[in-house]
DNA sequence: TCAATAATAATAATAATTACTATAATTGAT
DNA sequence: ATCAATTATAGTAATTATTATTATTATTGA
């Protein structure tokens, strides 16, 4: 972990992540730096989103549907999957109620609760104007 | 979907996930299954065990690491996967607070919220238990 | 400037899942 | 029970998502 250099295509794969709020892709990350870096591998960007998660400074996020997805804003929050159109969105809900439930799971654990993610699943804002399209 | 036919291989899938606690994989179900269907293909299992998850008769739980895995209970509950041996665990949390959970999240939210999931993230009794060993 | 070492691009390989198709099983009506 | 209609299956091919390999390039600290 201490053995880490900066690259050029780490730093725009963070700068990007942390001014989308998109949740995108490996891929569409891809598609982005690739613009102001044209020969980037998608191994660099994969590798370096993983990287940037398992250094804290990305949220990877697993859907049912479609690869993973990731997030450059750090802060505890949650997520919305929109049934219709797929989109992610976030959902920032109170800080304190996230630790609680931390806390509350552990209670219920035979081991030891460090963190969790949750997925909401509704209906965007967007998708509920065009009316029952599913 | 109301052009479903029964057939006995679907029945077998929903008989052993209502019999495990293992939360597994499609594969896992595979060989399990195998044994009393020789010849059942792992197409076969992915489309029924979609198909159950379809009708609500199963959860399909998405994982950062390796694929989806599946749970026949579907009595509103929460996952631990162990961050040492991968491991889900079920976890019962108060089922009124669970439907708290989805009243708290829609009214931060400009759609509508349906339902959720959450994954913990810990360190499992067993593992808790060997971890002087590593 | 230079050597050590990590990162990259390009590609190959793997893992997970879905699509295709000819045959078999289920169903509902005779 | 038989039969036609239709869905499900097994076997296989194809696709998607992701990781591994490797020769070359970039970064770093002396």
């Amino acid at each position: 972990m201490a053995n880490l250099k900066y690259s050029r295509q780490r730093a725009a794969i963070k700068e990007y992540l942390s001014h989308t709020l998109e949740h995108p892709t490996a891929d569409t990350v891809y598609l982005h730096i690739k613009e102001e870096f044209p020969n980037i591998s998608l191994g660099t960007v994969y590798r370096n989103l993983n990287l940037l998660a398992d250094m804290g400074d990305a949220i990877k996020i697993s859907t049912p549907d479609g690869g993973d997805r990731f997030d450059g804003h750090v802060n505890p929050h949650y997520h919305v999957v929109c049934r219709s159109c797929g989109k992610v969105s976030d959902l920032e809900l109170d800080e304190q109620h996230i630790q609680e439930v931390n806390k509350l799971a552990d209670r219920c654990f035979e081991g030891t609760i460090l963190s969790h993610t949750t997925l909401f699943y509704g209906i965007c804002r967007e998708c509920e104007s065009k009316k029952w399209k599913n």
